[in-house]
DNA sequence: TTGACTTTTGCATGTTTGTGCCTCCTTGTT
DNA sequence: AACAAGGAGGCACAAACATGCAAAAGTCAA
């Protein structure tokens, strides 16, 4: 494995775990220990990384990430929540993931919206608690504690008996060929259910989230039926409606 | 466990409880009082926190309001919760359902507990954010937002398929001879299921709790394994000692 | 392909860091 | 004032680290 190669995959976990210990990458990568140390010492050096004793840290999270710490971005999630306010409409059965920006959407929403609201977050159930109109209902499953939301085969088997008019969908990474994907495995499955389930797919993306792919596909781009953007230049949308995607600016 | 992330740890706990006390610390985080202190006192060089005796304080914004939902002190949910720890061992698969009294037990279990934890609570399931090496199983369901459980057909079909060593249930009230009784059927329907597939069940009470029911019975109170009180009197525990329940004070 | 050169890697070496334990001192409480 | 609980500083040990060095692997021109 090329130390490029390698040093990649170190980012790409840091991504997912959030943390990292350099004897535990050793095993994982099958390289010794100084080896990693180099890496992560080089990967500090470029900024990339914050390293600490015994491991690594990521700096400013690109994943989703539920510490209360960032206000990264709260007024571009902000935003994009408002944006995508506008295709909810009374009665709707909706299917909302994890992630931040799906949070601030739930905070945003009118106490006076009635409706139905399914999720395998458990963040986003409790973002409901005061929404004496909604009713929702929890996919259970295993949880993983990166993203707060269940995952597994009971998640997918108990999405099987429903139906959703729209899906609001946490998307990591986007490419117009590629399409959307995400870090691990197991989120790709229970994403692709519930894009099976559901009548129309919204997706609320930021410029660093687009253009790039991460390790497992969800579902081509042209999935989606609409594409929420904020700080997104013209040509770059332009591909995305090329798709048949709308595109919310 | 990372020493940055324990340090941060300690701040997130900070936040939500305006106060630490250092040997608490230890046993949550499961490192030495020692270290706690090392910990404390760096945080309070870099400004972050302020170090008191035998603690230490949250600096920043100040204290909200944070008076106890359900007339419950906090100070007895937590003895309660302590008397209870003493029952949880290593590897056990535990279901918790919801409460804040069964919350706080989480948030005094050690994080070096290793074991799986089934629960129909948002919340709880929250509650082991932290927790590397317990797998959390949600089971899902339609929320109800007053106790924030999961409840309904759902919830008692996947239920069917599980088995749990020790059930941490939350009680409402509690009769020697009518039994423990809830206010609503949903509720009691799946505390029954749940019931049904554990080998121990545990229950925490205090004064107001005992010797009263609600609209709907779960089960008899000789289900009980344990019965963990605080503030009752010998009389009472006699009662329910009489009912084969080990009584815990 | 060969051979000179650079890069990367693993190992051996001392060194530093993090943690727990111990002893003695300080603080708060009754 | 007495006493228990909390804290400071030192010691010890293991884990993690930096450094130098040599072997292995890759690079490139002839």
């Amino acid at each position: 494995m090329l130390k490029q190669e390698r040093q990649q995959l170190i980012v790409d976990i840091l991504n997912e775990e959030h943390k990292v210990i350099a004897s535990d990458l050793s095993k994982r990568l099958s390289v010794s220990e100084d080896t990693i140390r180099r890496d992560l010492k080089e990967l500090d050096h470029q900024g990339i990384i914050k390293r600490v004793h015994s491991g690594a840290l990521r700096k400013g999270p690109p994943v989703e990430d539920f510490s209360t710490r960032e206000g990264i971005s709260f007024e571009t999630k902000s935003n994009l929540a408002t944006k995508a306010l506008e295709l909810i409409k009374d009665d709707m059965v909706l299917m909302i993931d994890g992630g931040t920006t799906n949070l601030q959407l739930v905070h945003q929403l009118p106490l006076s919206f009635k409706g139905t609201v399914i999720t395998n977050s458990p963040p986003i159930a409790m973002g409901f608690a005061n929404h004496e109109d909604v009713e929702v209902i929890m996919v259970g499953g295993t949880l993983f504690k990166q993203s707060m939301v269940n995952l597994g085969i009971d998640t997918c088997e108990a999405l099987d008996s429903m139906r959703v008019d729209m899906y609001i969908m946490g998307i990591y990474k986007i490419d117009p060929q590629m399409g959307i994907s995400v870090p691990s495995m197991s989120e790709a499955l229970v994403k692709k259910k519930i894009a099976s389930i559901s009548t129309e797919i919204v997706g609320m993306v930021t410029n660093d989230k687009l253009d790039t792919i991460s390790n497992h596909i969800v579902c081509p781009s042209n999935e989606l039926t609409y594409l929420i953007t904020e700080n997104v230049n013209q040509d770059i949308k332009k591909m995305y409606e090329d798709l048949d995607i709308t595109v919310l600016d």
